[in-house]
DNA sequence: ACAGGTCAAGTCGTA
DNA sequence: TACGACTTGACCTGT
């Protein structure tokens, strides 16, 4: 099995590189020409964009092949003012957007976007649904202005409970089916620390013909008793088939006994290593999404101990094969 | 230059 | 019904 591993959103290595810089709505606002404030926005945006693309060569540099967006790349976006005055910076940032999905086509990278936890598709509001769904559309056409295929996912969770699991699934599903089929294609669902557990979430992809993005970290803080044996990770695994791309997971390590829920600085390997044995003889190839707090720094670190284990051999900076 | 407070979103538990 | 906790990196204010 080959098993590639990624990081997400930013590094702890590569130094003055945040895709994620921003202004605050109420600085913004106390800007007294528009314009001016406007192109502002629009220059965070582009050094965001540009800082993505040396993150992109970094990854290069070392055989990272995968790698997160941040959802921070365009400061504001979505902001009902701005909405409402028709800002549109995609025209201006296009040469920018299509420079990072030239270098992701040319490197065979793969990437995604994880709006955060406000897009909730089970939501049983209008407005929630409204802005939940304006938020896809937008991270889909940062996609899109990258030029980057179906390939190409927004990861997100099915949302909240509200008091009855079944009835927001439902919700989620028919909420769903509605979408843009341009969204749809676009879709993974993960199995969140709260809610939804993997046999819930599992259950919802493979109504709605969504891949299935496995974290294991979640899972081993809400697993709802079901063990994560042989037969579940093959119905995971399934909602792959016909996808071009491997089935992806999430891991991370527990912060502490007394917080299991944080994140921990790094990755142990052994969490990981357990894992991967239990599933080596039924997946040829598995990418790892790391979720460590040193994001990076705990790729770098985790291959170190990687080297070290039994039955691996490593194929490159980023990517070891379970033998 | 740094510390500590603030920001933004939606859900959920507690009062 | 109202409000604080949750989460996160970055902003912002004051020293």
């Amino acid at each position: 099995m080959i098993v590639r591993l990624g990081y997400v959103a930013m590094s702890t290595v590569v130094e003055n590189a945040s895709p994620s810089r921003t202004m605050t709505y109420t600085t913004f606002s106390k800007l007294a020409d528009r314009e001016a404030a406007i192109l502002k926005l629009e220059r965070i945006a582009e050094e965001n964009l540009h800082n993505t693309l040396r993150l992109l060569r970094h990854n290069r540099a070392h055989d990272i092949h995968l790698y997160r967006f941040s959802s921070k790349l365009i400061p504001l976006i979505g902001h009902e003012d701005l909405e409402r005055e028709g800002w549109d910076p995609f025209p201006r940032l296009e040469p920018a957007f299509r420079a990072i999905g030239e270098y992701v086509v040319e490197h065979d990278m793969r990437v995604s976007f994880h709006p955060d936890h406000f897009t909730v598709l089970s939501t049983p509001r209008d407005e929630v649904l409204r802005h939940s769904i304006a938020d896809l559309d937008r991270h889909v056409r940062m996609f899109e202005a990258m030029g980057l295929d179906e390939r190409a996912k927004c990861n997100i969770h099915v949302g909240g409970a509200y008091g009855d699991k079944e009835a927001a699934a439902k919700r989620f599903i028919a909420n769903f089916e509605r979408l843009d089929p341009r969204i749809k294609e676009r879709l993974t669902l993960e199995n969140d620390d709260k809610t939804f557990t993997v046999a819930e979430t599992l259950d919802v992809c493979e109504r709605i013909g969504v891949p299935m993005v496995l974290d294991l970290h979640h899972h081993a803080v809400n697993s709802g008793g079901m063990e994560l044996d042989q037969p579940l990770w093959e119905r995971i695994a399934y909602t792959w088939v016909g996808q071009r791309v491997p089935p992806k997971i999430h891991m991370s390590s527990p912060k502490s006994e007394k917080d299991p829920r944080g994140h921990a600085d790094d990755v142990r390997a052994e969490d990981l290593l357990a894992f991967l044995r239990s599933i080596r003889l039924f997946t040829p190839e598995l990418d790892v999404m790391l979720e460590a707090k040193r994001k990076d720094g705990a790729l770098f670190r985790l291959m170190d101990e990687l080297k070290e284990a039994s039955g691996i051999r490593v194929r490159d900076a980023a990517t070891v094969e379970l033998i």
